[in-house]
RNA sequence: GCGUCCGUAGCUCAGCCGGAUAGAGCACCAGACUUCUAAUCUGGGGGUCACAGGUUCGAAUCCUGUCGGACGUGCCA
């Protein structure tokens, strides 16, 4: 890694000059304009203080340190004390070849367990779900990437109230032609109307309540309803992952931790993190907590979703290795974690738990709600999506097979749905729009996509006219359009990184679209077939390392690359 | 009331572990396809970074307050 390999450079010229203490605080970072050198570093500035020295004098000391390493070209100290640097060619030309790649496990680090996604049975999935889905799966592949062992867990909500709400309807309303045709959605509109009947008939809700307390206790015939509702649901979701290429190691929903329930209420109580308020069980919180109490069960025995939170944490906490939890939510549901993972932490179970919220998704309206009826499905999204993939795929590349325009326009189509998402800043709310979630044009994916084909098909070209690339380094970074690209491509990896400590896969996206400008503007105006032998080389290689690295950026998003679009 | 998040170009948003003239896409204007995929590229206009204080050599970024918006807030998930 470029960046963590400069670190450590100008890290350890600290260290030489100022002692270890320092060692940690290069400060460096990439230059806002590069008439001030690729990277600077700011130690002097922000030292200054803590070594008593004016910046420029140690900036200067620094500077003359660093100038002793052969990978600067030049170093040079500006304004108040910044430090400029500036790689030789040779150091990027030796960066891009080696390119990036995933690192080997790391043993011993424990297991990343993931949350995410989590529909709720009989329920369709629709694009609220899209968020966690796509943004959990990309925190997932950019784990892995980085050598950890990571479990993707969809925590389905198949178990609670609606359940019993869910078999009363059922039994009056089901339209049997309807839920053989698409049951998940038939199950919706039976439950929409149990809700709307219950406000005229509020025996209906006391029924709903017995068929629930029976469904507890294991009534065969309720049982047998809720599996059966579980398993169609389940089947409809898996045809929107398979699409999406979204895959889960487990689906334990919340009804596996069921049992586990009672002895974790136990458990707070004997600890006394939890004790008895107004006939519920109750956790309260130091005042500086500024947290409400948080109910781990109902006056009336019934547990809740705090207490099959904690179920889960101490049923993984019990069958792991635990390197760290990470819930990948809506940010509506930030203080139910803050007081899950406080009482965890009170509980003494020592656990690195992280929630990672993100923004709504809504409308210029409003809000999506099943009773407007204004909900997006997850599948038309996607079905729209793909269809208008697959016009302008007719339209730019008529000649491809069916088959392969089938394939491209899925990769496109869905890559331009994911891209929509995962380019933003988690934390943002976002307007549902059409056309922007479907644009192919500007920083979208469908732009790296293309980038990446264009590049296959530069490399295809390239061996039929007999240009073939030697396996060693023959990279010349000989102007500043393929410096430019250059630098971008290095600094991939530290990206990749940075995106994994903070879980913001959109920083990976930021990176592939600067990437995928410059590559652009160089394909523009430097031809490389064309050129005499060792340039055409030179930036075949070039080409062929960011097709590589825009492949592998994609990939760590969850998108596809394709070879012609 | 209390708590969390957000407020950056006409629109949609990056940047927020403080750093040099605040970036991109869309839209708009002007250009580039007999040349490796024009889903592309080049150039242009466009900003009180909500507002006011504070900390600092330096603030869109950190702190405090105000305004505006979203969300949460004792028996839903």
């Amino acid at each position: 890694m470029i960046d963590t390999a400069l670190e450590k450079r100008v890290e350890e010229a600290i260290s030489r000059l100022f002692g270890r203490d320092y060692a940690q605080d290069s400060f460096l970072q990439k230059t806002a304009n590069s008439r001030f050198g690729d990277y600077q570093s700011n130690f002097a500035l922000n030292a200054a203080g803590r070594l008593g020295k004016k910046p420029r004098d140690i900036a200067a000391a620094l500077a003359d340190e660093l100038k002793r390493d052969p990978v600067f070209e030049r170093i040079e100290v500006a304004g108040p004390g910044f430090i400029n640097m500036t790689l030789t060619r040779e150091f990027l030309s030796g960066a891009v070849y080696q390119g990036i790649s995933p690192r080997e496990e790391q043993p011993d680090e424990g297991v990343v367990i993931i949350d995410y996604s989590s529909p709720n049975i009989a329920k369709p999935m629709h694009v609220g779900h899209l968020r966690s889905t796509v943004i959990g799966d990309s925190i997932k592949r950019i784990y892995r990437f980085l050598g950890y062992k990571v479990i993707a867990d969809n925590h389905l909500g198949d178990w609670g109230t609606q359940f019993g709400k869910l078999i009363v309807a059922y039994r009056r309303w089901l339209d049997e032609k309807e839920y053989g045709l698409s049951p998940v959605d038939e199950l919706e509109r039976i439950y929409v109307k149990f809700a709307r009947e219950a406000e005229k008939d509020p025996a209906l809700e006391e029924e709903a309540r017995r068929e629930l307390v029976r469904l507890q206790e294991h009534d065969p015939e309720n049982i047998a309803l809720w599996e059966e509702f579980v398993r169609v649901s389940l089947q409809e979701y898996d045809k929107v992952y398979q699409r999406l290429g979204i895959e889960f190691d487990i689906m334990y929903g919340e009804s596996h931790y069921h049992d586990l329930m009672p002895d974790i209420v136990r458990e707070l109580q004997e600890k006394e993190v939890a004790r008895i308020s107004e006939g519920a069980v109750v956790v309260f919180f130091d005042e500086k907590e500024s947290l409400h109490p948080c109910i781990i069960r109902k006056k009336d025995g019934a547990f809740l979703y705090a207490t099959s939170e904690l179920a889960c944490i101490a049923f993984r906490k019990e069958h792991y290795h635990l390197h760290s939890l990470l819930y990948v939510t809506d940010a509506r549901q930030e203080t139910h974690f803050k007081q899950i993972f406080n009482i965890a932490g009170r509980l003494g179970w020592n656990i690195d738990l992280v929630h990672i919220p993100f923004g709504l998704m809504g409308l210029k309206e409003g809000h999506f709600s099943t009773r407007k009826g204004n909900v997006i499905k997850l599948k038309e999204l996607i079905d729209e999506a793909v269809a208008r993939a697959r016009a302008v795929v007719e339209e730019k590349n008529p000649e491809l097979s069916e088959e392969e325009k089938d394939i491209i326009a899925e990769a496109v189509g869905i890559g331009a749905v994911k891209y929509a998402d995962l380019s933003q800043n988690r934390l943002s709310n976002v307007t549902f729009d059409w056309d922007k979630m479907l644009s192919f044009e500007g920083n979208t994916a469908p732009y790296l996509q293309y980038t990446h084909a264009r590049i296959r098909s530069l490399y295809r070209k390239a061996t039929e006219t007999g240009l073939e690339l030697p396996p060693e380094n023959v990279i010349l970074i000989e102007n500043e359009t393929e410096r430019a690209l250059a630098l971008a491509l290095t600094q991939l990896p530290a990206t990749v990184r940075r995106a994994a400590d903070s879980y913001r896969p959109n920083l990976i996206a930021d990176q592939l679209f600067d990437i995928a400008q410059k590559y652009n503007t160089f394909y523009n105006s430097l031809p490389v077939l064309k050129e005499d032998r060792s340039t055409a080389l030179s930036r075949l290689q070039l080409s062929v390392r960011t097709g590589e690295a825009l492949k592998a950026g994609l990939g760590l998003l969850g998108i596809t690359a394709v070879e012609r679009m």
